[in-house]
DNA sequence: TCGGTAAGCTGACGGCATGACAGGACAAGT
DNA sequence: ACTTGTCCTGTCATGCCGTCAGCTTACCGA
């Protein structure tokens, strides 16, 4: 699938250069965690692996293009979202912990990149195609799995015919992305993270099956 | 509240200043919906507006800071949403035209602002406190109403007690913001917009109710 | 061992945005 | 007309952007 590593004039990179590549890419990760996206600059990254901006120039065109690349290493990790929700059930209390397992590993895959899916996220909401196609890729493993599990209780006729499974999965999950990036001004509003949790997969149960859970 | 409108240099600006000021706002404005945030430069916003970019730094510290002025402008204008929800009953029918409407203002809402709100979401997220204490600001109107609807139905029993009314309400809200953004991804994902909202106006009266509501 | 070739890196440069300042234009009152 | 304070801009030093030619390094076959 992946064809050879390349520089932007076309040269396949060998193993030194996909070295240096790797190191710009994880310094210009950890330089979007400390300091906010616009003031990021490719002279700070470059510097911080110990190498110059000119190099940086060499592996991609600008940082949104770098920024794509990580993306889209994390889109990879992100599939393993799945196994949330792979051959689970929603019914009576297995449904309530398979809703909190999902809450739980969503937000906390959610946090590990949060930078990187801050930017994604921009870059969708601006309309940027390559963005939000990546973020498709991202959600789209836990979006199927609730979509698919609405559409089967749907078709057992335990949820009603005129819901939507996809805008139901898709609200859900962008209620879950949205929870998990500003999980900070929950603790403004006083709501601690303790308690967030549970009532977030309150909302996912409910929004999935129709019903309270039996707990 | 808001004392006179004073340049950087602390100067009070005069009716002709005042106006090349909101001028730039504008332009600014215009700025953020034609282009990627992170593109936007002092020197365009100024051509736009017919000046000079020294003229914008006497005005304002930098993009950021204009930004915050817009944000803050729209704000007060976000206050007017506690409308859609004063007053408004969660029981029966009136509880799913409630839901409705509160969808429907909602969404009109962030997409008369989205640019601006991506701004201040990204702010909010990256841990800026001027940002999300006005994410906070726009948002509190709705979030404080839900809020209390889910209290009062707890203290009549309608609803868990182990619910937490905040939390409840702040992950509504935050939903409620994260599919109003990226509304564009969901017709990509073959969600058409007529079938989103009524989807998110159940979720919505699920969050609140607990219940289906009864059309 | 020894070129030859391609990969890898950087110094340097024109171009542009930033942010500061001083000085000129302008409006309003006297 | 003169003064005063507001308002705008030309200009400048600084620093980042993005590109290129050219140097160094690694690999490979003879």
């Amino acid at each position: 699938m992946t064809g050879q590593v390349r520089t932007v004039d076309g040269r396949v990179a060998g193993r030194r250069g996909q070295a240096t590549r790797q190191k710009l890419l994880d310094c210009l990760s950890e330089m979007l965690s400390s300091s906010p996206y616009r003031d990021v600059k490719v002279i700070d990254v470059a510097r911080k692996a110990g190498t110059s901006p000119a190099t940086f120039y060499q592996y991609f065109p600008d940082v949104e293009g770098a920024v794509l690349e990580i993306a889209e290493q994390m889109a990879a990790e992100g599939a393993g979202l799945t196994e949330l929700l792979e051959g689970r059930s929603w019914v009576g209390k297995a449904g309530w912990q398979t809703a909190q397992e999902l809450v739980d590993g969503f937000l906390e895959f959610w946090k590990r990149n949060d930078a990187i899916l801050r930017v994604v996220d921009l870059g969708a909401a601006e309309g940027d195609k390559r963005f939000y196609k990546l973020r498709m890729k991202i959600l789209n493993s836990v979006n199927n799995s609730l979509s698919d599990a609405v559409a089967e209780l749907q078709s057992k006729g335990k949820v009603d015919k005129d819901v939507n499974p996809g805008a139901i999965a898709g609200s859900l999950v962008a209620m879950l992305a949205a929870v998990a990036s500003h999980q900070k001004g929950f603790t403004a509003w006083g709501v601690k993270q303790a308690e967030l949790k549970p009532n977030v997969a309150l909302l996912v149960h409910l929004g999935v099956t129709g019903k309270k859970p039996t707990k």
